[in-house]
DNA sequence: TCAATCACG
DNA sequence: ACGTACGTGATTGAG
């Protein structure tokens, strides 16, 4: 068993002084506290201790000192930005439900020399976090010491034991002491022997073993005479020191093991702290989000465990399953629980029960089916019902959802307790879901999409090698000839990568004028560039230089490196993922293949039909703009729609005041953009950012864009206020997205909040009803064209793989799903097209 | 591991 | 007066 003990004020020091300052919007400083956390997690994570506790100081004379009054005399007093963290670090730590222990008269140091006594008398191994050298003195064999040393932008621990510090001083730890005796210690006010370093101390403690044996030798012809004055003079202050260097092991504290090994949080508790002190990624990290509203939790009673695969029931009618990456099965059902290994899966052959509770079914269909496992109906997976709930938490591990919805605590490498926690949390999200409103989404759209996704993925599209080589060695040529003209215009070879390499050759070099800056420097972005292009030829050769490059190593070489053995890419449908609710892809990222340059565009005629087969492309038209119209209710703009004419020609005109006829290309590009815009919680600046006009002009469109559009002005207002009050916004088939930042007092984290309330729902409705359409093209083309296949979704479009003397009545049956998934207030417009690639396709 | 960049809808 | 558009993922450099 092992206990991991803190140096509390060294720590927190440490944090204090590496991390960069951070107050909250208050003034609070933070960062001693965040970086206290993140060293304190490190090490949970290195050494996996049984037990934590900490140690502080506390503040007054202590007891080993008071003899001496130089003592500390020099130590500066804690600055104020860290003094005021200190009260409410150890609120975060009793909030963790970790000891403290301090007291009146000892040090930190001594309280640490104690709790290591105590843990050898009762066989636990303790290792001891500080970022304090004096500490090393307490190594013994139960005894380690991470010693924590921060450079800027990084924090390293090194674990000494005995051999690790006797090969790095050549004594063992307790002559630490007799080392200080000698050589005094600045920081400390240790006075030492005046006259005497580090160097001429260890030579003497090498020789001599110990101080004792340093003056038993003082007349050894070996101390030179100068040496052998100043150790006469300095006796009195030797002595002293070691005492003042001893760690006395002896503070009166009321310590055992046991009291310290590790509690669950208590949460509703952290919350409120990590809230207070503005860490929003840790709440997430944490898994607190709506923590508040928790009651304290009680642990969950243990159950019955069989351990072996002969317990398993012959017949289940339902068991919950949970499947490991490498294969290891849990397996839970109504009178018990058993875990197997992937061999004793196989052996088996058949997962037991007929209907079966997943936790992630894609990822456990894919593994159950790789291992040649056959299994029945997954009816209900915990880990889709958690991200319907609250799509915003990064991830969905067992262990989070039991926490949260049972209370009680696994650990995820527990294949049989995960299990038994998916058997327990079924009914419990069901019944969430249920209360929420949001049955149907999770029985008719989430859950029935996931065999879609499932079957997508495993038929993956097929991709013409030899011709994406070739394209990547093209781009090779270009690339060189690309950095030849920059070199040739920088006088020099230099990484063309590297933003900060690259702007201080701009900027500083060539003294073009800097547009904007980024956290750490000179922006280079794609904006500045263009905004530089016609002041130095440079510029232009590295606006290409970056598209060859991005075509080269995402494109070219990224999807080379993920072909199957049969000429197929398979992608990744992360369906836990958005806060919006749509998909995203990975691994390869299918969703930005390149479209909007002719070169890249060169890429979509690598993605290729199977012989004899076309791929078949269907994209909605305006989909999120239709959204908008009909869940803003505005009748101008539903009208628009209805006309079936184009809806940017007909804002423009409205703007512009013009006829249609009469709008100018110009007019129509800049009506768009506010189109887009207001989709996005639009602001002025940016529009005028983005289409080069004044801020005014911009203030001017926007202002009777909303004039015409009164439907939709008023739309944007009412569902700030909504989400604001219910503390979510939804979509159309009522999936949620928690805001809670819409409260905030900070002025741009609530602007924020509050275009994502406006976005959310038109994002998220447009992404149920393409996956509703999914869900139907799926089931159409298998009751009618059972050789057309779904391949991939991007958003708005899908692509299907299918015989090429079918491809017309199969772009016909995809569009008219599409199209007919849900009737709004305005039509729904897909169009279908086919060819000899994606790029014919399109 | 994070920041910057750029690919997509 | 604020600081500046929604949602993603992959690659690269730098600390």
């Amino acid at each position: 068993m092992k206990l991991l003990i803190l140096d509390g004020n060294s720590v927190i020091n440490r944090a204090f002084f590496g991390v960069k300052p951070l107050t909250t919007r208050e003034g609070l400083y933070t960062h001693a506290i965040f970086g206290f956390l993140n060293i304190l997690e490190r090490m949970e994570k290195e050494e996996q201790p049984e037990a934590v506790c900490v140690a502080f100081d506390l503040h007054g004379p202590t007891f080993r000192h008071l003899r001496y009054d130089g003592y500390k005399a020099t130590r500066h007093g804690m600055p104020e930005e860290l003094a005021q963290q200190m009260p409410v670090m150890k609120d975060v730590l009793r909030a963790m439900n970790i000891p403290i222990y301090e007291c009146q008269g000892w040090e930190a140091d001594d309280i640490i020399g104690t709790v290591g006594k105590i843990c050898s008398n009762n066989g636990w191994e303790c290792v001891v976090v500080t970022g304090d050298r004096d500490s090393l003195q307490l190594i013994d064999e139960n005894v380690h010491i991470k010693l924590v040393i921060s450079k800027p932008g990084q924090t390293t621990a090194t674990l000494y034991d005995r051999e690790k510090f006797q090969s790095e001083y050549g004594f063992e730890p307790k002559r630490l002491i007799d080392l200080k005796a000698l050589m005094g210690d600045s920081s400390d006010n240790i006075p030492g022997v005046a006259g005497v370093g580090p160097k001429t101390a260890t030579d003497l403690l090498l020789k001599f073993g110990t101080l004792d044996g340093v003056y038993a030798n003082i007349d050894d012809p070996s101390i030179r005479p100068k040496l052998r004055e100043k150790l006469v003079a300095g006796k009195e202050n030797a002595y002293l020191s070691y005492e003042l260097a001893t760690i006395v092991s002896e503070a009166p504290i009321d310590f055992a093991p046991a009291d310290a090994i590790v509690q669950p949080y208590n949460r509703p508790e952290l919350y409120r702290l990590f809230q207070k002190l503005e860490f929003v990624r840790l709440i997430d990290k944490y898994g607190l989000r709506g923590a508040e509203l928790e009651a304290p939790k009680a642990v969950s009673a243990a159950v019955s465990r069989l351990p072996r695969a002969d317990a398993l029931p012959k017949q289940a009618e339902c068991c919950a399953v949970y499947v490991a990456p490498d294969g290891t099965l849990g397996v839970a059902w109504e009178s018990g629980v058993c875990a197997l290994t992937p061999l004793e899966a196989q052996m088996i052959g058949r997962i037991p029960g007929d209907k079966l509770i997943c936790h992630d079914k894609k990822t456990a269909m894919h593994t159950l089916t790789d291992m040649g496992l056959d299994f029945g109906c997954i009816v209900f997976d915990t880990a889709l019902a958690a991200y319907d709930l609250n799509p915003s938490q990064s991830d969905y591990p067992v262990s989070k959802l039991a926490t949260n919805f049972l209370g009680s605590t696994v650990d995820d490498g527990d294949a049989a307790a995960c299990a038994e926690a998916i058997w327990q949390l079924m009914p419990v999200l069901d019944e969430e879901l249920k209360k929420q409103g949001m049955e149907k989404l999770y029985y008719e759209m989430e859950h029935p999409l996931v065999d879609v996704l499932y079957r997508m993925e495993r038929r993956g599209i097929a991709i013409d090698r030899q011709q994406l080589q070739q394209f990547g060695e093209m781009l090779s040529q270009r690339i060189t000839d690309c950095e030849q003209i920059i070199f040739g215009y920088s006088g020099e070879a230099f990484n063309i990568n590297s933003t900060r390499q690259l702007g201080e050759l701009l900027f500083d070099k060539l003294g073009l004028p800097p547009v904007k800056k980024t956290k750490t420097g000179y922006s280079t972005n794609a904006d500045v560039l263009e905004k530089l292009k016609n002041k130095h030829p440079i510029v232009p050769a590295i606006m290409d230089y970056r598209m060859l490059t991005k075509l080269k190593s995402t494109y070219a070489d990224g999807l080379m490196k993920v072909i199957c053995e049969d000429g197929r890419i398979r992608t990744t449908f992360q369906n836990l993922v958005t806060a919006t609710g749509r998909l995203s892809s990975t691994e390869p990222n299918l969703q930005n293949i390149p479209v909007r340059t002719d070169l890249g565009a060169e890429i979509r005629k690598m993605f290729v039909p199977k012989p004899g087969h076309v791929l078949v492309d269907a994209d909605y038209s305006q989909i999120e703009l239709r959204v908008l119209a009909h869940i803003a209710g505005d009748k101008t703009m539903q009208d628009a729609f209805i006309s079936g004419m184009d809806i940017h020609t007909v804002t423009a005109a409205q703007v512009f005041g013009v006829e249609p006829e009469q709008v100018t290309s110009l007019q129509r590009r800049h009506a768009k953009a506010v189109n887009f815009g207001i989709v996005y919680g639009i602001s002025e600046f940016s529009l005028a950012e983005d289409i080069g006009v004044s801020r005014y002009e911009a203030r001017d469109y926007i202002d009777s864009y909303l004039a015409n559009y009164r439907g939709v002005r008023d739309y944007m207002k009412q569902v700030v206020v909504d989400a604001r009050e219910k503390g979510f916004t939804e979509t159309l088939y009522g999936r949620k997205r928690y805001i809670p930042e819409l409260k905030s007092s900070n002025f741009n984290i609530r602007s924020g909040a509050e275009r994502i309330a406006l976005n959310t729902p038109i994002q998220g409705t447009a992404a149920d009803l393409i996956k509703l359409a999914m869900i139907r093209v799926e089931q159409a083309l298998n009751t009618h064209y059972p050789d057309a296949k779904l391949l991939l979704q991007v958003h708005d479009e899908l692509i299907v793989e299918c015989p090429a003397e079918i491809a017309p009545q199969v772009a016909e049956l995809v569009s008219r799903e599409m199209q007919q998934v849900a009737v709004l207030s305005v039509p729904l417009v897909a169009e279908a097209k086919w060819g000899e690639s994606w790029y014919d396709a399109k």
